[in-house]
DNA sequence: TCTGGGGTCCTAGGACCC
DNA sequence: TCTGGGGTCCTAGGACCC
């Protein structure tokens, strides 16, 4: 099959814009450039490679942070101008290829394998979307490029900032072995502290351990995730049509304390955020989750799964309040610091709609149904959506792929 | 060190059905 | 009638990512 060939060569780009809201700030006021830049307040959202070096890190406290960089500059965050420079990029990415698959607001996937005759190698074609967002943006990006989506990112990641860096074709599991296991996708802490408990340090140790043993260490879906990621199997293809499964909203309170009705006032105005959200994607929800944080920074999550999908505020707002209500005691005796709410089970509804679709059509006609349905939902969408509608007994043909 | 806001995916147990 | 196996759904919690 051609997908076996083309994953010789090196044809995928992990393009990822470096300290992306630190980068749009330094580039909207010149005062900022080249000085360390903190962009945040009580907790850093991203730091400029100028504070990087001092230690700063996203996600650090605000106070850790300025001990660490007295001189930094803290500003606070423009979302609307990060979102408008992210649009910008994602505008060069789909000029590049047609064929982009957004991993967040400053990452994206690109296959460029088709673009040899008309735009020349994959690292060529990245040299030049570098270029090209410099040049029109304003921002500095990274690129990775490599044979697999999973070895595009990790490239990425050693190449930054502002760099650029291919795997070349043979050179994969070189390239990769001698790196720390945190380079992995999905080794956190956690897992990191796990296997340095067994005196295990780079991905080629953990390529030699064997399935089975990282399966029984880590359980089935992580320990079999690693053991491929380590051999740099990785057969995800960049999906174009890749959906959002959850929104949420969630609200940090400090640590005041708040009466009931604070709290349903709170709550009443993220639910009522969430729905505009849902409506304006055009989707449906079928679950909602209430998040809490407390004093002692324990969490809680309570959740409801509706009858049917809904995008109707009241239906949701119902739904959060008697989670809230069930969850009081808890909340007024331990201190409520963070209320949240996600609207999961975002397929339930999906799969009515794709349902209808179905349901017309027979025949030669189905295939071109299903091709139409892949290309404005993705293939994985119509699949899941496919299967949950059979489990719900509607009238879902049975998918080719099964 | 005491922490924002947005997400994804996995696990495990109980309920329920065939 | 008893017993077992297999599967899905729902819920709660946790790890991880940007």
């Amino acid at each position: 099959m051609s997908r076996i060939l083309s994953r010789a060569e090196a044809s995928i780009l992990h393009a990822d814009l470096d300290s992306f809201y630190a980068s749009v700030e330094q580039r909207d006021a010149p005062r900022l450039r080249g000085r360390p830049v903190i962009v945040g307040g009580g907790v850093v959202l991203a730091a400029s490679y100028e504070a990087k070096a001092f230690g700063v890190r996203t996600a650090m406290g605000g106070r850790q942070a300025k001990a660490l960089c007295p001189r930094a500059i803290v500003v606070p965050p423009r979302f609307a101008a990060y979102t408008e420079a992210s649009k910008a990029v994602f505008a060069v990415f789909r000029d590049t290829t047609p064929v982009v698959e957004g991993v967040s607001i400053d990452e994206a996937f690109l296959d460029v394998g088709g673009l040899w005759r008309i735009a020349g190698s994959p690292t060529a074609v990245a040299r030049r979307l570098r270029e090209r967002v410099a040049g029109e943006v304003g921002l500095p990006i990274t690129v990775g490029v490599a044979c697999t989506k999973f070895l595009a990112k990790v490239a990425s990641g050693v190449a930054k900032p502002d760099g650029l860096l291919e795997v070349p074709p043979g050179g994969e599991l070189a390239f990769l072995h001698p790196l720390p296991v945190g380079r992995l996708w999905g080794v956190g802490k956690v897992t990191e502290a796990k296997l340095h408990a067994l005196g295990i340090r780079t991905v080629g140790e953990v390529a030699d351990l064997g399935e089975a043993t990282l399966v029984s260490l880590l359980g089935r879906a992580s320990g079999r995730h690693l053991h491929a990621l380590a051999h740099n199997h990785d057969p995800r293809v960049v999906d174009t049509g890749v959906r959002r499964r959850s929104i949420g909203s969630q609200r940090a309170l400090g640590r005041r304390h708040r009466t009931p009705e604070e709290l349903d006032v709170i709550l009443a105005g993220i639910v009522d955020r969430l729905g505009k959200r849902l409506r304006g994607a055009d989707r449906t929800c079928r679950t909602v989750v209430l998040r809490l944080r407390f004093g002692d920074y324990t969490r809680a999550t309570r959740s409801h799964t509706l009858a049917r999908a809904t995008d109707h505020t009241p239906t949701l707002l119902a739904a959060a309040r008697r989670l809230l209500a069930d969850s009081l005691t808890t909340c007024l005796d331990r201190g409520t610091t963070l209320v949240g709410i996600s609207l999961t089970n975002l397929d339930a509804g999906d799969a009515m709609q794709l349902a209808l679709p179905f349901e017309r059509t027979d025949g030669p006609d189905l295939d071109r149904t299903l091709d139409d349905l892949r290309t404005r939902f993705g293939s994985e969408s119509v699949t899941r959506a496919a299967r949950l509608g059979r489990n719900q007994g509607w009238e879902v043909p049975l998918l080719p792929d099964g």
